[in-house]
DNA sequence: TTAATCTTTTAAGGTATTATTAAGCTTCAG
DNA sequence: CTGAAGCTTAATAATACCTTAAAAGATTAA
């Protein structure tokens, strides 16, 4: 179980940090906006504890930018009591849990177990390339952020291609994986989806190994 | 503080009670699936405590009908090991949390606590995607400050759009949410249903993702 | 109850998009 | 140079979605 604390105060955000390993937690610890955001955006977390008040870059701005990118890591807001007014902005932006400061340390892990526990149904799996990434849960397929519109199996065909980024893929696999069990496609099929593909996301991002197929990533 | 205890192992249910006592709860208990929906219907409590496997009528399709019947109570469901299928429907049919039998009763303390002092804002969770809002306590669609009025499956639709607003849902997805476990629907009845709520709520939100469902927001 | 009204579901026709095939062209290895 | 493998484009077939209307179920009022 791995976890992001962002949290301003070098005092809460280590005893916090400790209290989590404490319970067996694998726990990273930002101390700012941008860096919470940086290491959200590339790390795999289980949930994230974020205070709201932040130099830099304020919670609720990390939360909804990582919503936006596709990222849906279980969040769970901390709030100052004055903030209050925020509590509904935190929800609407995409928060999964929120706490009031002062909270129970108890309280805490219990939410955050709760939240990390959820069944991953709910999350995403993401897969990116370069500046490709492709969010398997909403299939929605981004290239520097811009949302590339696919057809169904054009979709399908590069989802496949991107779960076996590295290796090489033949025809006769993409059609018995993307195509109905004993569907009876040409070969030419495949390539036409490929010459699609290539159309919408670039022609650098598919390779054409000769004899073999093709090859991503 | 008040919850309700739905359990049929008498054993289990009453040392449960005992604890939640010390801990200064007020506790009802039912001991079978007809009673605790009869009692979670008419008294009001500040969680539900609530067991799947239960005679009479078992614990999601109470969660599913106290829902329905616009109760909101906070439900932590329990679940034994082999019902782990189940965790995903529970969520689905609107628990809060789930604890896997065996637990720890401090945890469940502990949950439950943290589920009865989330304040009202999450249960009567207002949703809002441009000049919509719906009120999912009140049942209520509002456009620009205008209520909109709304049949049954239209409201449940739209507030399952709206509750998975920036995700592309399927037909099939909101078929088996919408509509009841095994309801035996046409996919063009949800068609329908879209159009009849575009022709209300107006063309602009809900967006078709030809070959993959609709997305809101 | 019965009629009147509203809601839910099915059915059928139309349209636009997508999937597939075919045919000619290009590239590359031998 | 040649033949196989792959690329490209356009044409055709299939299908998803929209729309309208009407049938089937509920609900309400008289």
């Amino acid at each position: 179980m791995k976890i992001l604390i962002v949290e301003d105060e070098h005092k809460i955000a280590n005893s916090l940090k400790k209290g989590f390993e404490q319970e067996s937690f694998i726990c990273d610890v930002a101390y700012d906006g941008e860096s919470g955001y940086d290491l959200a955006s590339s790390e795999e977390y289980d949930s994230i504890v974020l205070d709201i008040m932040l130099p830099k870059k304020n919670g609720i701005s990390i939360l909804r930018d990582l919503r936006r990118d596709g990222i849906h890591t279980p969040i769970l807001m901390l709030t100052a009591k004055g903030e209050m007014d925020n509590k509904l902005e935190g929800f609407n932006s995409g928060a999964d849990d929120y706490l009031v400061k002062p909270f129970s340390f108890e309280e805490l892990v219990a939410r955050v177990k709760a939240l990390s526990r959820r069944p991953n149904e709910i999350r995403s799996e993401i897969v990116k390339i370069k500046d490709l990434r492709i969010d398997t849960k909403n299939q929605e397929v981004k290239k520097l952020g811009k949302v590339i519109q696919l057809s169904k199996k054009e979709y399908q065909l590069l989802e496949y291609l991107m779960k076996n980024k590295g290796k090489i893929v033949s025809k006769d696999n993409i059609i018995s994986h993307v195509w109905d069990y004993e569907a009876e496609i040409l070969p030419n099929t495949v390539e036409v989806f490929v010459k699609y593909l290539r159309n919408k996301i670039g022609n650098n991002m598919i390779k054409t190994i000769r004899g073999f197929g093709y090859k991503t990533g």
